[in-house]
DNA sequence: GTCAGATCCTTAGTGAGGAC
DNA sequence: GTCCTCACTAAGGATCTGAC
């Protein structure tokens, strides 16, 4: 702006670019000013009411789409992935058969959905309203029951299902509304979410960046491993594998912890809402292949003699 | 833009334990 | 004994990143 004080007449005081609203002040000798420069006043001060009222109504909006990122996004993007999830298998995806034949199709099918709908604002919400509203969630109790589908699965639905039962919520308000409760307030400090949850209901949080990644992740194991990093931190997963066998190996440790079988459970689920297809031997012997490689990384970067 | 190095991810293969 | 699962290593392709 061409505001400058000494000629015109005009003092300006600010607070900075975010405080309180402009304040300026007028001398009171205007009328001895030429015509050339009261005109210019008045063209400056209407100019200044319109950049308050401009920056008013910028501020408004912002608060608007902050209040929508912290509080409506992260839950309503959860609610979409899983509902797209359930959607392919439900609409579009026949029953598992026996090998990964069909895993390139289905990668096929998803990568377009992710294209879709992936981080776009723009999502056509009306239809995913009619979706939500549908009777896509009833099918999350096939999810938790496919554990009995699966011979010689990871033990999942029998050994947690217990401690963290798969999903079989068929509530639609009830699920949506843990969903975005969980999101909304897990690590709602200082208006910041830094954690979301990783599978509606579980309880089991991730590092929203993690889980973004997860989201965008092209496969179950990419998916897996990148919410391994979200849900754990560093040390537990140095000195963890996913059941707590111990190794096969005798140079090495004899037995190390359980990776936490609620926490486990919570992504197994989420993958496999995203991905139906995918084995859950699969989803764990890609989270034990993290595991290995961050111990083999970790043990080359030390050096440790007793390892090389 | 290209290249080299680093890092990530997937997958094959090995060895061991457990179920049958 | 055979088969399956799990833990682990390592190779190789894909991707990222920084220097030029």
């Amino acid at each position: 702006m061409a505001d400058s004080p000494d000629s015109s007449g005009l003092q300006r005081t600010t607070s900075g670019s975010v405080g309180p609203p402009v304040v300026v002040k007028v001398e009171s000798g205007v009328s001895s000013l030429s015509p050339t420069h009261t005109s210019e006043l008045y063209f400056l001060r209407s100019r200044v009411r319109e950049l308050e009222r401009e920056k008013a109504e910028l501020s408004a909006e912002n608060q608007r789409l902050k209040t929508m990122l912290v509080h409506e996004i992260p839950g309503l993007l959860s609610t979409m992935w899983q509902t797209l999830g359930q959607a392919n298998s439900h609409h579009s995806i026949p029953a598992p058969t026996s090998r990964s034949d069909n895993y390139p199709l289905y990668l096929h099918q998803q990568h377009s959905t992710n294209q879709d709908v992936e981080l776009r604002p723009q999502v056509n919400s009306q239809q995913l309203q009619e979706d939500l509203s549908g009777d896509i969630f009833e099918s999350w109790g096939p999810l938790g029951s496919e554990d009995e589908e699966m011979p010689g699965d990871l033990g999942l639905g029998s050994n947690m299902g217990e401690e963290a039962p798969l999903c079989s919520q068929t509530n639609m308000e009830e699920l949506r509304r843990s969903c975005s409760e969980s999101q909304c307030t897990a690590g709602n400090i200082n208006g910041h979410v830094s954690q979301v949850e990783v599978y509606p209901g579980s309880g089991v949080l991730c590092d929203i960046r993690s889980w973004q990644a997860a989201n965008q992740a092209q496969s179950p194991t990419a998916m897996a491993r990148t919410l391994l990093m979200g849900v754990f931190d560093m040390n537990t997963l140095m000195n963890s594998n996913l059941r707590g066998g111990r190794s096969r190996r005798p140079a090495f440790q004899p037995q190390r912890s359980a990776l936490d079988p609620h926490k486990i459970n919570a992504i197994f689920n989420a993958i496999l809402a995203r991905f139906p297809l995918a084995k859950k031997g699969v989803i764990g012997s890609g989270i034990n292949s993290k595991l290995s490689e961050i111990r083999f990384r970790s043990r080359r970067a030390n050096r440790d003699p007793r390892f090389l």
